[in-house]
DNA sequence: AAAAACATACCAACTGGTCGGTTTAATATT
DNA sequence: AATATTAAACCGACCAGTTGGTATGTTTTT
């Protein structure tokens, strides 16, 4: 193996070490020299691929933003209109089951960035990314007259509330429920409503 | 001023600068040391009333569980049905306001307990009686008529889910929205649900 | 030979917690 | 009322362990 595809085997290497300990211990209590280890390699190393743990966590955060987009997007074109894609993304079998182990960190970061100001700049610019895409989509929707009249700003934010509220619940409670029928059945019921007419 | 009030006083004024330090820097990033200069008092007398950081913290947090204890039970009492309780909830012009400044240590807790078996424990206790309990109401609205045959299971999960990730996202983006509107729409959304019939 | 990839020893900073001693207030004794 | 005794409240120097990060040297590929 030539040198240059050596080195992007050995950030990998950290990358996916430093994803599982996040994971287990959380950020802070993964440190370096035990990243360094689980991915059988030295502080060195360590610091010739990165320039501080933080620099590594954003890589991190990074590539995962981009499977979240890839997830965003097949859910979009697999939809023909908004109450399709709202219906699939609650299928959300990629979000509980592939990605299932990645969520601590996804919720510990955005608890982190709203202490750290370099994190919640990157964390709030994808926020308001997805925020603005529902908000669209909504507004979509009710100009093609399948949702009712209400204020896309609350309903986008209700989702994402929503979403995230499963996946701190299933952090804390992972046998508590079948967290698939939850996700399934939810987004029908957000949609009829609760209130018998 | 006696002895025995004196000791309840500094007692009072360790938790109180603990949990300013907790909310501004987080549990981690709050050392013991900086907890004791915001309470003007010793390392000393730190100890002296607290064996450890985290007995200090399971403390605060048993006060807080308390105040949300409270909190319930007074909107409970102000609400003649379930449908109505739920506005109610959503009101939670308490939740956002009067206790808005906690809200990050309560997240952190959440992330923290899914690691910690202590705060585990502790944490979905309560998690569960307001899970059987927000259950039961929607059985009885169910059995009222009032609320249509829904699984009462993700419905109390549905509701932890959205109260959860608003407070998540108020506390990343609080200046993005009007909170206390969003609060105050989201149930009824919840109630009457999206699709236009 | 040059440069990228890696290893090892090391450090300054910081952490939670301990410990011996001092102050202060309540109580018992004279 | 004055004094001695006791125990809670408090202080701050100190410790052992850990951390992120560095400095310097070695190996490996180009």
């Amino acid at each position: 193996m030539n040198l240059k595809d050596k080195g992007k085997e050995s950030r990998k290497k950290l990358l996916e070490a430093a994803e599982a300990c996040f994971t287990k211990y959380g950020f802070h209590a993964s440190s370096v020299d035990m990243i360094c280890k689980a991915a059988g390699m030295s502080k060195g190393a360590f610091y010739h691929h990165f320039t501080s743990k933080q620099e590594l966590y954003l890589e991190m955060l990074d590539q995962w933003l981009k499977i979240i987009d890839r997830y965003i997007e097949s859910a979009r074109s697999d939809s023909k209109n908004v109450l399709e894609l709202f219906r699939n993304i609650g299928e959300a079998k990629l979000l509980f089951q592939e990605a299932a182990g990645k969520l601590p960190i996804f919720i510990e970061l955005w608890v982190r960035a709203s202490r750290d100001e370099e994190l919640k700049k990157i964390t709030i610019g994808s926020y308001y990314k997805y925020l603005e895409l529902f908000k669209s989509l909504i507004d979509e929707g009710i100009n093609e007259g399948l949702i009712k009249k209400v204020n896309p700003d609350t309903v986008s934010r209700m989702i994402i509330a929503v979403a995230v509220g499963f996946i701190m619940q299933s952090m804390l409670d992972p046998e508590g429920t079948d967290w698939d029928r939850v996700a399934r059945e939810c987004p029908e019921i957000i949609l009829k409503g609760l209130v018998r007419l």
